[in-house]
RNA sequence: GCCGGGAUGGCGAAAUGGGAGACGCGAUGGAUUCAAAAUCCAUUGUCCGCAAGGGCGUGCGGGUUCGAAUCCCGCUCCCGGCACCA
């Protein structure tokens, strides 16, 4: 397998030694596709062919090994999974990412943007059943028209560090961290409830379920209990919650949805005796302050406790018939909270620990048994479930917190009051306020050994067995004498079978079905054993592809930590909302086992990300499964891919949604194209100019003056990413160039200067265009890797501004003032305006507010 | 229910507390053309007015301020996250 690709021009590239020493780069010495003394049209067709290539083999993009540590720029998107061609989102972030790239190129720093393909998963996998295709090949031949379609954008990516996660290259490495993780006490394998999807015949992870369904093809879910592995991602839950706040450039809404996701709740482990038991059995709480309340006692029906208790009592029957009934719910309906609570009393007592008062134990279907322990105290008069539930059975009320305007009595109560109050009815608690009476209590709990101050976690650990085919074999083999053992390091990668039964009956990977590849001997004593052919979750090779885009070739490790420490942590990452809690959660969570490992430096992996909007049709996310996907090649056939790029760096800001309009590619022939041909014509104009023309005067001054502010600006939108902003700054200066030119202007110095920096300023959005006009202009090396322009401060600044004079705040007079202006003079023309005599009537204003040098605000009565 | 974000012309959108609507699309008019396309130029928030000019206007209602799309309070609607989570 892994000579798959020798024959890929992409694994073609080498290493070389760093180039840092060395004068910035220009790239080969590039000629215009034509040059002729005549203006020319646009042919966008003949430049894309004429550059795209000789960009690729001049490795003009390729990064340092290891960059200078003041001018690094580590730029990542989100890799792609290549089923079909590219599609509109996809073109619009990686132009994003592109442009930011082509601009720190230009601004000198050593920039590394590269590409890989998220390579598993199960399109491939589908396409085998249905159609029989080989998966590898089905992924390949994807890959290469992604890749094509990449090329054809003129993306300016690092070519020769691309990977492919299903390449036994890379996923050698999923390995050998699988077991660093196993040894670490971080992979682990257990039977626990699973979610499983019928449709994709696998389990899948908490994040993968969304509203009871399959977050992949909306099949609704079952649970089951089958044996599997799990990453140990709660020991990192304090450390995921806490460090959020290291990614300064992070949205609020993004941390806000990682914090739900993880779900931590401060309060207290309680423990509670049961009559005619030796073990009390613990509940976890975030109000112990309501526990004298606590009038009776929960258990999930699930709980291993509820089938103790009963047995061998004319309970157990009804116990049975309960969990039945409640198992054959389905997760739509048990999760739904219109339906009414039911239970079952188990005819046991338990003991309040604080007043020791004996309590009732009831099972019921409103506790889950994978939420703290199981196990709950019941406070009707402060818990609106508890409530419904005393209500429904009988179960006695008891207030013990009173709200601080009004008094509650059990009796009339309506509904649950769950806010702070001061406690009442709790022994010598009474009268405690809400600001003291949790920590109180839990002291209390403390001294008394009943119980502790605790934290919860909504957040489970990781569930990464996929019984699928098209993953990463997990390298663990099962030995009936020595349990699960770890394949020797020496060992990896194991490979996939190639043998093997796309569509197994029931319900094992794929994998089972090659014998002769499951078949093999304990690592440890050499007797017959058989290999786990569960694969991994994919989200594993997306939790540090990152790392190995540092260190793409080798095959010692999986990154030499040095080449990472050098460029991590990332500069910027991007990517849809999308993955906020799985991917950038997962991944958070790889960094910070790589950094107790000691193979990176940094807590947080992406400090600053950018959340790109979705481009969108109808509203609707772009899928296969709607139909609604837009692909990029009528749009390069009709209008180029620098039109395309600039249409959708122009819709609006990177952050926003963009609807795809309902004219599709034609709405680039309206918007764009025309202004690229306009960009075009202009070049060639001054091109062509054959003679200086007139000399220098006061339309030049203005029009330098115009091309210094415009650099100006446009490098501040840059840096802000506003490249909406920064296309229509540029769309003004070539208005007044063609002003200029109507107006009779000539000066060939002027306008070039205006033109070459144009070009430069559209470059990283436009990068076809620009490199054509670029040598037509007669530059040598490509204008890529040229320095972005400088403007001058004294020309960008205005000498002219229009002051505003307001009465009471409304605008009555403009004035054209130079910048200079002075406090006093500014008084003194806007009192002397006509126009604003009238409106003061005569009267003297009682207020003057002089903001030189743009406004006068005058008051009057 | 708790939490986060948003609402600006016919449309995509601009606007460090200081001229609301830059730039573009669309629309209208003009130049060019035998004609059209393309191109170039102009107008284009809305109402009153021949005009000069003026009134109104950033989801709704208040407030702060000389001055609010922007800050504060209270709503409405939309989008998103979590939700029988103890």
């Amino acid at each position: 397998m892994a000579e798959a690709r020798e024959d890929s021009p992409l694994l073609s590239g080498v290493c070389r030694a760093p180039v840092l020493e060395l004068p910035r780069r220009i790239g080969r010495l590039l000629r215009p596709f034509r040059v002729a003394s005549m203006k020319e049209p646009y042919d966008f067709k003949a430049i894309e062919d004429h550059y795209k290539q000789s960009w690729i083999d001049d490795e003009l993009w390729k990064a340092p090994e290891i960059p200078d540590p003041e001018l690094k720029r580590y730029l990542v998107t989100m890799f792609p999974y290549p089923s079909g061609d590219l599609h509109m989102g996809h073109v619009e972030i990686f132009s994003i990412q592109d442009a930011i790239a082509r601009f720190e190129r230009m601004r000198g720093y050593d920039v590394l943007n590269p590409i890989g393909w998220d390579a598993f998963g199960l399109p491939a996998e589908n396409a085998a059943i249905r159609r029989g295709v080989d998966p590898k090949k089905w992924t390949y031949e994807n890959i290469d028209m992604h890749r094509a379609s990449m090329e054809r954008l003129g993306l300016s990516f690092d070519w020769t560090r691309v990977f492919y996660t299903c390449d036994p290259r890379f996923y050698k490495w999923n390995q050998w961290l699988f077991l660093h993780f196993f040894e670490r006490g971080l992979a682990y394998r257990k039977q626990a409830a699973a979610w499983w999807c019928p449709n994709d015949k696998t389990v899948l992870a908490n994040e993968q379920v969304i509203a009871g369904r399959c977050e992949r093809c909306g099949a609704e879910v079952v649970k089951r209990y089958p044996t599997q592995w799990f990453f140990k991602i709660t020991d990192y839950a304090d450390r995921l919650v806490d460090d959020l706040e290291l990614n300064k450039g992070w949205t609020e809404r993004l941390k806000m949805i990682q914090r739900n996701w993880i779900g931590r709740s401060y309060g207290a482990e309680v423990d509670f005796s049961i009559e005619g038991r030796d073990e009390p059995v613990t509940v976890f709480t975030t109000r112990p302050d309501t526990l004298w309340g606590a009038t009776f006692f929960v258990l999930a029906p699930e709980h291993p406790l509820a089938e103790e208790l009963v047995a061998g009592s004319p309970v157990a029957e009804k116990l049975a018939e309960f969990k039945d009934e409640v198992a054959r719910l389905s997760e739509i309906d048990r999760t739904s909270t219109e339906r009414p609570k039911k239970g079952l009393f188990l005819e046991r007592y338990a003991t309040n620990p604080v007043n020791d008062e004996r309590i009732p134990i009831w099972v019921a279907d409103y506790v889950l048994m994978d939420y703290g322990t199981g196990a709950i105290m019941a406070v009707p008069a402060h818990d609106q479930r508890d409530f419904e539930f005393a209500r429904s059975n009988g179960l006695e009320i008891r207030v013990v917190i009173q709200p601080p305007h009004a008094s509650l009595d059990a009796d009339g109560m309506t509904e649950a009051y769950p806010h702070d109050g001061v406690m009442v009815n709790s022994n010598g608690f009474d009268g405690t306020p809400a600001t003291e009476s949790v920590a109180k209590v839990t002291e209390w709990l403390e001294t008394n050994h009943r119980g502790r101050a605790a934290k919860n976690y909504r957040l489970r650990d990781w569930l990464i067995s996929r019984q699928r085919y098209w993953g990463t074999p997990i390298p663990i083999v099962h030995c009936d004498s020595c349990g699960e053992v770890a394949v020797p390091y020496g060992e990896l990668p194991i490979e996939l079978p190639e043998d093997v039964d796309f569509n197994p009956t029931g319900e094992a990977s794929p994998l089972a079905t090659a014998e002769d590849w499951v078949n093999t001997t304990c690592p440890k004593c050499g007797a017959t054993a058989h290999r786990e052919t569960d694969t991994m979750d994919t989200f594993v090779d997306s939790s540090w592809y990152f790392l190995r885009y540092l260190d793409p070739h080798n095959d010692e490790a999986p990154f030499d930590p040095d080449k990472v420490n050098a460029w991590m942590a990332m500069d910027q990452y991007s990517g849809g909302i999308t993955h906020a809690v799985m991917h950038l959660i997962y991944a958070r969570f790889f960094q910070k086992v790589l950094m107790d490992m000691g193979m990176v430096e940094d807590p947080e992996p992406f400090p600053r990300l950018l959340n790109q909007g979705m481009v969108t049709m109808g509203g609707k996310v772009m899928s296969k499964t709607r139909g609604n996907i837009v692909e990029p090649l009528e749009a390069f056939d009709r209008y180029g891919a620098d039109a395309l790029r600039l249409y959708l760096l122009f819709s609006g800001p990177p952050e926003q949604d963009f609807d795809w309009p309902p004219e599709g590619v034609e709405a680039i022939g309206r918007v764009t194209w025309p202004w690229l041909q306009r960009v075009w014509r202009l070049s060639e104009d001054v091109r062509t100019l054959d003679h200086d023309g007139a000399p220098e005067g006061v339309l030049e001054a203005e029009l330098r003056k115009a091309l210094h502010r415009t650099i100006k600006v446009v490098t501040r939108d840059y840096e802000a990413f506003s490249f909406n902003t920064a296309i229509a700054r540029m769309q003004e200066l070539v208005n007044e160039a063609f002003r200029y030119r109507g107006a009779g202007g000539s000066n060939k110095a002027v306008m070039t200067e205006l033109v070459e920096a144009l070009m430069k300023m559209l470059a990283p959005m436009a990068p076809y265009l620009t490199e054509e006009q670029w040598h037509r202009f007669g530059h040598e090396g490509s204008i890529h890797l040229s320095s972005w322009p400088t403007f001058d401060e004294d020309l960008a600044a205005q000498n002219e501004v229009t002051m505003i004079v307001q009465v009471n705040g409304k605008v009555r007079e403009t004035i054209g003032v130079p910048v200079s202006i002075t406090e006093d003079e500014m008084r003194e023309r806007a009192l002397s305006s006509e126009k604003i005599r009238g409106y003061l009537n005569g009267k003297e204003p009682t207020k003057v507010i002089i903001k030189p040098p743009k406004l006068v605000s005058l008051v009057v009565e």
